[in-house]
DNA sequence: CGTCGTCTTGATCGTCTTCAATGTATGTGG
DNA sequence: CCACATACATTGAAGACGATCAAGACGACG
């Protein structure tokens, strides 16, 4: 995908069968019939990248697609004089690229470490017309993605700064509890696996207005601040108000 | 789509054969062969709306799906306490309603006098079913929504409000150009076609906000205002600095 | 000519950014 | 084991930018 060296068949997965696959049910194979899975299984491909490692970069013609598997990475575009905002959060299952469009306009760097189920993507394209169960999977993602941004512009456009933060622990935590099959509730330990600066560039703030607004939150007892990026939530109907999206 | 009354097979457009439509090429019907096409023009049914008039609001299960054919649309989510956000622009040939989802999160108002051309949700899904080639025509549209709607959060996280006024009237301007083919050149007469509130909720700003932008443009001399919500581009180059995407 | 909706302009205020310093965790080499 | 370096996070003070509040101007339309 971008030039960087990534590493091929990381320990433990070169062999992974598709069947035994973690997001074998969320990703875009989701919907997939067994001959169509067994044609992905023979030519896909697993890339291991390091946290902060570059996956792609605006103007690039990335000649892969492909699942992530493990980690989370962030899209981000750059204005020339360097501000940055993000744009999107790829989870596992999330699906990294674009078939029928060849340059991208933005960047995909690695939050963490991150393991990508790839295909090339003249492989992939001719498999998604060939299989109309795999296109309408990532048909349904799209616009599954399409919704989540249309809530962030909303965020974007109208949120006051605490309301922003509230709004980005909540979803962490629902993301978090939904996992597990549950609801986010008072006591959970959110781990926000994000640094401030990350916070800052998807919330379209300053680090310094964010970790402000963390401070107060903490301060109106509505969340307690751990270490490691974590925290706890400590009054769940509260937080949701300060979100600014309950009635 | 809503319940409010939307006039059927208006003036002009109720004989309409899809092979004459204005919108055949650009439109989720772009890539269908003539069978597909001949069995959308049976089932397809036009609506009318007036400027101003609801298409759909949050919380309905629209029971149709269709493309808008003439006008221009705004699709928003509104704050518990009355702050507004636009996150879509609807013009002809875009796709408006979601296949595979009842529930929407969002309001699509009628900027100006439009007209859909409507299919009901289930025959449309079952269509898509047995068209992949339609199917994938809606794919790479919902693709470029997400494009632009990444776009716009950077926007909307990142840019002053001189730069968003600025951003707008480019893409306005550009996107008429295109439609005769051409770009965007200093000298060209825009037509806004969106009132300052309407702006104002695209652009995350107040209206005050936004004409004293307007007014700023203009005595730096990069645009002209004209009456009825046009204008004329005086300085290309200047107004795509002060856009601040450029290098 | 008066009314209504829309837009502009002005004055003031609050929020978030900016600039700067301090604090805290983690790891490195002496 | 501890000084030191580095990255990340917090806190404070000042200022800028956009929101808010308040008039007034403009244009369409009866």
């Amino acid at each position: 995908m971008s030039q960087n060296p990534a590493t091929l068949t990381p320990a433990g997965l070169g062999q992974l069968r598709c069947l035994d696959c973690t997001i074998r049910l969320r990703a875009v194979c989701a919907y997939a019939d067994l001959p169509s899975l067994g044609e992905l299984e023979r030519i896909k491909r697993y890339r291991s990248y390091a946290s902060g490692q570059t996956i792609a970069s605006t103007g690039e013609e990335p000649s892969v697609v492909g699942s992530l598997v493990e980690g989370v990475a962030h899209i981000s575009t750059l204005l020339p004089d360097g501000r940055r905002q993000m744009v999107g959060l790829l989870l596992p299952s999330d699906f990294v690229g674009r078939p029928g469009r060849s340059r991208i306009d933005y960047d995909i760097v690695a939050a963490t470490a991150v393991t990508l189920c790839t295909f090339r993507k003249a492989d992939f394209e001719r498999i998604l017309a060939a299989n109309p169960a795999i296109e309408r999977r990532l048909l349904d993602m799209t616009l599954d993605e399409l919704d989540a941004a249309r809530d962030w512009m909303t965020l974007l456009g109208r949120k006051s700064a605490r309301e922003r933060v509230a709004s980005l622990v909540l979803m962490i935590a629902r993301r978090d509890a939904a996992l597990v099959g549950a609801d986010a509730r008072t006591g959970q330990r959110v781990p926000l696996r994000l640094t401030r600066q990350a916070i800052a560039d998807y919330l379209g703030l300053t680090i310094e207005t964010v970790s402000r607004q963390f401070g107060a939150l903490a301060r109106d007892g509505l969340v307690v601040l751990g270490a490691q990026r974590t925290l706890e939530l400590r009054d769940l109907p509260g937080l949701e108000a300060a979100a600014g999206d309950a009635a």
